[in-house]
Order: structure tokens, then sequence, then C-alpha cells
RNA sequence: UGGGCCGUCGACUAAUGGUAGGUCAAGUGCCUUUGGAGCACUUUGUCUAGGUUCGAAUCCUAGCGGCCCAGCCA
């Protein structure tokens, strides 16, 4: 993605992967054309280190990288770890991971930590110039002082103290001498401002915390407001991509830029990701790990970065999906079928094919002799001519998809039942002649005969079959366990809540099905974890770190499109 | 009800005063040793009302609708 232009030109292959227009792209190269930061792009990409990045954050990692990537610039990856009582280790080793596993690779890694002592001096200095003041009014009162959407606020008391008394306090304040909510630094703006973040907001509050990285050096540390926008001034950033929530904060963000002169870091806002059937919130995300309501943070139901890897979602995948569903500022949901349509057509290149029975039905054969078995050949992956074929067994007894037998099968079912003819792939035709019943009236045997001069799947006299249906040697397969997963959540909307009600209220609780003894094709038998294979007919999977040696598990990555099923739900359910 | 932002097919997004196009979804047909994949075709859209203009999705005015903001979270 990063090399198309270059490689297109020397490959002498066809045109670079067009780039999409977006009204971000549109100002970068506006800014360049006018030379507004000397042809420099810059950007960063800045996580706070409390949960694990989801898919939302690719969104945003593609733009922040992408761009400074097109235009010859750079990208820092900066941790914005200025809350200590939210944030761990964990996640910012996490998230570089995560970010690099999506395939970018960042120029400058820091901290917004690594400027506390810079934070402070500005501090000072924005007291010195009477531009921020020391107040001692409780969390409570603060709000209530701040006034409403509608109604002006009122100045604290404390907003007059003289320079020299808020040096002393805040001096004090840093040296540990208050207890936590005692007293914030506050920026002396404009307690009347229409916009509420410019209503004298707080620059510093106590917390006697030990922070990830600083330890206890600190015991006060600076809000987000005050070390977002000098975090980017310090590090040059001419553009500073973020969602449009912070639209309101900008002007904040200029003020503390204007009082202190620094470098002036251009703020560019546009909608956040928002997918149907899926929560975005890492707050909730954080619940539902804490709850036990998922397995963690990279249980494949999960829209993590980490879950949708396990899951089996490629980087590539991901980064075509980000680079399709665009950038701009209106505030819109993107239907899930968009991000699964991304994955079907990335894996539909490059996984291997293979044959797999997830509920088995077993198949015998009768014509067919005892003790014999055959190796068949497949091919690994008809889109990828290099992949090559491979044996697989076949004998007497199969096992076949339950779903691909009806006893009563309905108008337009073209699979096996009494009398039909069908193809096993790779294999022969066969002719279904009686079935076998248990007490229940289930089916639980069927009886047929192959056609010896159609080995391989091929009838000499040209005679057509309707389908073909896949199988699995009941002498040679394996047993796996297979995991298949619908929607975490089953509404499109899952934050659309009745009154009283949670989020998690919404939860699918068939999110989850453990198919525990599927039959898979001996060269499956010892996957590793990670490795992708389409199971035909079925959908895409993925080894899952959980398998062990001689007990594959495989994660369903996404079905494949299944027009039959369509079909037979148009018709009615039955 | 103050402020900020935003309204284009069902979803997302282009068109930067000059042919409303693309992707997904949906549908139809072709093809097929995956009812997969592929191919072809089709349906559906500029929030409303005025105005400027030879010409408006685009500019102006007024409405209507949606999202965000009252953390010592980010």
């Amino acid at each position: 993605m990063n090399t198309s232009t270059a490689e297109a030109k020397a490959g002498g292959s066809p045109a670079p992967e067009p780039r999409p227009s977006n009204f971000i792209r549109d100002i970068i190269l506006d800014d360049l054309k006018t030379n507004k930061y000397q042809g420099r792009v810059q950007t960063r990409f800045p996580p706070e280190p409390n949960g694990y990045l989801h898919i939302g954050h690719a969104k945003a990692i593609c733009l922040d990288f992408g761009l400074a990537d097109e235009f010859g610039g750079h990208t820092n990856l900066r941790f914005d770890d200025t809350n200590p009582e939210k944030e761990e280790t964990e996640y910012v080793e996490s998230i570089q991971e995560d970010v690099k596993w999506l395939g970018f690779h960042w120029d400058g890694l820091f901290y917004a930590s690594d400027y506390f002592d810079q934070l402070y001096e500005w501090a000072v200095k924005l007291i010195k110039d009477g531009k921020a003041y020391v107040d001692d009014l409780s969390a409570e009162e603060i709000r209530k002082y701040r006034g409403t959407l509608t109604e002006p606020g009122k100045d604290s008391p404390y907003r007059n103290r003289s320079v020299e008394e808020n040096l002393n306090l805040f001096e004090r304040m840093r040296a540990g001498e208050f207890p936590d909510g005692s007293r914030v630094l506050r920026a002396k703006i404009d307690m009347a401002s229409p916009n509420l973040n410019m209503r004298d907001p707080v620059m510093y509050r106590i917390l006697h915390a030990e922070h990830h990285r600083t330890g206890n050096k600190w015991c006060i540390y600076p809000m987000y407001d005050y070390a977002h926008g000098q975090s980017d001034s310090l590090e040059k950033v001419t553009h500073s991509m973020c969602t449009l929530e912070f639209e309101d904060h900008r002007p904040l963000y200029n003020w503390f830029i204007q009082q202190l002169g620094i470098f002036p870091t251009q703020q560019i806002e546009f909608d956040r990701l928002n997918l149907t059937h899926t929560l975005l919130s890492k707050r909730k995300l954080l619940q539902l790990v804490q709850e036990g309501r998922v397995r963690g943070w990279d249980d494949p139901r999960m829209p993590t970065l980490s879950g949708i890897r396990r899951r089996g979602y490629t980087p590539e995948a991901i980064r075509n999906f980000c680079a399709s569903i665009g950038v701009s500022k209106t505030t819109g949901s993107i239907e899930l079928a968009m991000l699964e349509h991304f994955v079907r057509e990335d894996l539909n290149q490059r996984a291997p094919r293979v044959m797999a029975v997830l509920r088995p039905l077993k198949v015998v054969i009768d014509n067919y002799p005892e003790n014999q078995a055959e190796e068949m050949d497949a091919v690994n992956n008809p889109e990828d001519a290099t992949a090559g074929t491979r044996k697989v067994p076949f004998s007497r007894v199969l096992y076949i998809e339950q779903d691909d037998f009806r006893e009563d099968p309905p108008k337009g079912y073209f699979r096996l039942s009494l009398g039909r003819e069908v193809r096993l792939r790779y294999g022969y035709f066969i002719t279904c002649k009686s079935i076998v019943k248990n007490d229940r009236s289930e089916v639980v045997e069927v009886h047929c005969t192959y056609d010896p001069a159609t080995r391989g799947g091929n009838a000499p006299d040209g005679r057509k079959v309707k389908s073909t249906i896949h199988w699995v040697s009941a002498a040679h397969g394996v047993d796996a366990e297979a995991r298949i997963y619908e929607n975490l959540f089953s509404k499109e909307n899952p934050s659309d809540v009745e009154e009283g009600r949670d989020v998690l209220d919404n939860l699918n609780p068939n999110s989850l099905e453990v198919i525990p003894n599927a039959k898979i094709e001996p060269s499956l038998a010892n996957p590793t974890a990670g490795s992708r294979y389409q199971f035909e007919r079925l959908g895409y999977f993925c080894a899952d770190p959980d398998t062990k040696p001689g007990k594959p598990v495989f994660n369903r990555t996404v079905a494949l499109k299944d027009t039959w099923a369509k079909v037979e739900k148009k018709h009615g359910a039955r």
C-alpha cells in the first residue's frame, strides 16, 4: 500500500492504487502548495494506554500513518498518559504490537509523560503571566460555578489571587502538601464563554497515584486538554487529526499555543468509525472483559485488533476496509457487511482450501470395497495456481454435512436426498439409496452407491449433477473443535438501549457456539496457530492459539456467502 | 433554549459552479467440480423552500433534521 507507486513504476504494472480523496488530504495538499510548513507533514497517533486498540483506532491509524507516508512525512506514536489511575504498561505493549501488526512503523515513540517537566514550566509561565490560577473550590463547586449550556458561569472567588500566591500554592501542590481534590490549577480565560471548554478549564489536578512511567515523581498531573495540544506542538506536528468531539476543544488548544508562543499545530477533526452490531467504546469493552462477558481483550468476538486478529482477519483486509470507507465529518455508521466483504476478498485470494465437516452425517458407500482407500487429488486454491494440489484420502465410510442431506428436499434444494445423485468434491458421484433413522426419527446414516467411472469428480459420459458437496473420510478424518461466532450484539445499534437498561443487556447470548467434534481432513491435523484456511463451502477459519497437538481448534472468521441460505430464508422459515 | 459541527442511493463516500460516479448491500442473468469465486446487467440519491446564475449537490437566505459539549476522563 505504501510502496505501490514505486512498485508500479518499477514493475510496469498497472496504475498505482488510487488514493481516495478526502477533505483532510485536500487540506494537506493545499498546505504543501502554499508551503505552510516548509513542505513538512508530521502526524501522530496518540492513544491513551487505558485499553486495547479496536477497529475504530485502525481508521485513525491508517489516516495518521497513511497520509504522512503518502507525502513523505513522519508519524509518531505518542501515548497520552496523563491519567495514571487508568493507564497500564500492558496496554502500551498491546498498542505497539497492534500498530505493528497493522503494518505501520512509527518514527518517534513518545509519551505525554515525557513532557511533564516542560508542561509544568509552562504552567508556571502562565501563572506568572496572570493566565492561570490555583482554585480551592471543590469539584462540585467548580461544576456549579461553570454555569450551564445556556447560562454563563461565575468567577471563582479564588480567581484573582496574586501571582505570588498562585506560584506558592502551585509549587506546594507539586510538593505534595495537599490532598487529592483539594485544589486545581485553572486557566484564566472566560467564565462567560459560550464554549464551556473556555470557562477556566482545569489544567492540573492533584493525584497521589503512581504513574506507569514516572512512578511517584509527580502527585499533580496535567489534564488531557492541557497536555495534548502542547505535546503536538513540541513534536512539531503539522496536521493533528482527531475525532469530532474534540472540535470544541480546538479553541482551547489554540489558546494555550498562543499564550505560550509555541509551534502552531493545526488540528483537523473527522468522524470516528461506527460499525453496526458493534460496540466501540473502550470503557464498555473494558467492562466486557472485567465482567467476564468475553474471554478477554482478544476474544474473537471483540472488535479489538487483537480480537479480530485472533478471529482470523488480516491487516490487509483492515487496511483496505479503512481505505474504502473514507474520511469525512458526517456522523454515520458503516454496515458490518462492508468489513466482512474485505476479509472475504482478501482471504479468497490467499487462504488454502480444505475440507471439513462441522455437523457430521455418516455416509456409507455400499458398493465401495470394505478395506480400500484412495488418495484423491485436490486443488489447494483455485484462485492461486501456484498453491498446488494435495492428496485427500477417500474410503467407504465418509462424513458429510448434515445440511447437505434432506429427507424431504424443498424446492430448489440441489444437494443429496433419496434417489438423487451429487458429486463428492474431488471424489466420485454418489447416489443416495436408503437412509437409517434413530428412534427419534432423525436420519443418522445415509447409504449410497458410487460410480467408479467418475473418479475425481468427472463423468466421462458428460452427465451433470446439480451440486457438489464436501466430505471427510471417517477412517482418516481428525476431530477438531470449531468455534462459530455470531455478532456480539444482534441489534444493529447496540447503544440503542431502553430506559433503565444497559448496553450490555443487548449482548447476544448466542454469540459463541462451540462445535466440539467437527471432522477435518488429515492434512489439517496439526495447524500452526494463526494459520487461515477456507473450509470449502463453509467459510474462512483460523487456527486458534488454544490448538494443542492432536486437538486443533478453529475460529470461524467469516462465513462464505450462502446463496441457498438466502433463498431458503426468503421462501419462509421451514 | 447557548455554542460547535453535519445533512448526496438502504449504508459509506466522490463530484471543489458544468454528464450526480464508486464501493458495500439488494435484485437479475451468465458461468461454475465450493449454491464459493468471477462476469454482465438493474433498482434506488443531492433534507425543504426561496434566491443568485446561461447553468447549483456545490454560492446566499430561511426553515427542518441529526450529532457533540455543563469530568479534577480522554
